[in-house]
DNA sequence: AATACGGGGCG
DNA sequence: CGCCCAGTATT
């Protein structure tokens, strides 16, 4: 079984618009738009929710106001302006994007010019286009995704997100109201994430009950359905370094698939030391993260650097009151400050 | 500790 | 299409 179209397009469109401009929450990328903002603000909300974004974002416009500050701005700055947001090609696409979008002889206009950008993808160029262009473009984010499932009841199961993202498009265009696609998608968007919330959804209060077919079957919550996704558990030693009040740090090289150009604690393999002296070091802190399919166990263990790390490229020594001019992954950040405070 | 939220790149 | 990116916040 497969979603089908809505009985009363035009209806849920009119109901939908009216809740959403009587309920959009002010953000300032809504209260004082620009096709600039527009990128920024959907760049970091890729992956990230609006409350977390928010003080990012108004420290990113404060530092890079434009497209031509972007493209001119050292990548290290970009990065430091980044961190602790996480999925750092992100911040890398967007000046890549940047640096592409002021060569051009001028801005692109439709969904397919903007996909050929980096970092931009089905929902990223549908999302730009239509906010900030008006251009008839559906978004179909996991929002919209639940939405569409829960107002067709629509049964099938989906591997993963992106796939359903996919078998949902067309239904999105069908829905979409192409008088005001920018403020139609973002009702899509808001609703879901302020009403139509994955589990205890608040249907009461749900400008498009009355169109909803997972509310009038009284199991919003059995739509969409995804299948669960395999956790892969990974554990890995760190090594805490410190000679002459340095910290020794990897710093992932820039092709690097991930962190590129971030430092992180070293992994204690690394570092060519005999594995008995590894396991004997003392521990540190024991730390737990997850991040997309890994459940990763981190042990930060003190040990001596070998002289052999001196000749590698990726470690370097941060002395450590110069540990803030240096990027790091959120959670090392977090635990190299901690670690530093209790010594 | 478990839950909730969540797009794009690349081969 | 399948696998990977190396996350934050809340309860």
């Amino acid at each position: 079984m497969t979603a089908t179209a809505l009985q009363q397009p035009a209806d849920f469109q009119r109901d939908l618009l009216a809740w959403y401009h009587a309920n959009r929450r002010q953000l300032p990328w809504r209260e004082e738009p620009s096709l600039y903002r527009t990128v920024v603000s959907e760049f970091m909300l890729q992956q990230t929710q609006i409350k977390t974004a928010l003080p990012y974002f108004h420290r990113w416009m404060e530092a890079l106001p434009d497209f031509a500050a972007l493209a001119a701005a050292d990548e290290a700055t970009v990065l430091k302006l980044w961190e602790g947001l996480g999925y750092y090609s992100r911040a890398r696409n967007l000046q890549r994007l940047a640096r592409a979008y002021v060569a051009l002889p001028e801005p692109p206009t439709t969904p397919d010019a903007w996909r050929a950008l980096p970092g931009i993808g089905p929902y990223t160029s549908a999302a730009i286009t239509s906010i900030a262009l008006g251009y008839p473009a559906a978004c179909v984010d996991g929002n919209v995704v639940r939405i569409l499932a829960r107002l067709t009841a629509d049964g099938t199961s989906y591997r993963d997100s992106a796939t359903a993202a996919k078998a949902y498009t067309p239904l999105a265009e069908s829905v979409l109201n192409r008088d005001e696609p920018g403020d139609h998608n973002q009702a899509m968007m808001e609703l879901g994430a302020t009403v139509c919330h994955r589990r205890s959804p608040l249907c009461t209060i749900c400008p498009v009950r009355k169109h909803c077919a997972a509310c009038a079957a009284g199991a919003p919550e059995e739509f969409p359905k995804l299948e669960p996704k395999k956790i892969e558990r990974i554990a890995i030693t760190r090594a805490w370094c410190e000679r002459d009040g340095a910290l020794l740090l990897h710093r992932a090289s820039a092709k690097s698939r991930r962190l590129a150009n971030l430092h992180e604690l070293p992994d204690a393999s690394t570092l060519g030391l005999p594995t008995a002296a590894v396991v004997a070091a003392p521990v540190l802190a024991v730390k737990k993260r997850g991040i997309t399919r890994y459940a990763i166990t981190e042990t930060i263990v003190r040990l001596d650097a070998p002289a052999t790390v001196d000749a590698n490229a990726e470690l370097v020594w941060v002395p450590r009151d110069q540990l803030d001019d240096v990027t790091l992954s959120g959670p090392h950040r977090k635990w190299i400050t901690a670690l530093l405070a209790n010594t």
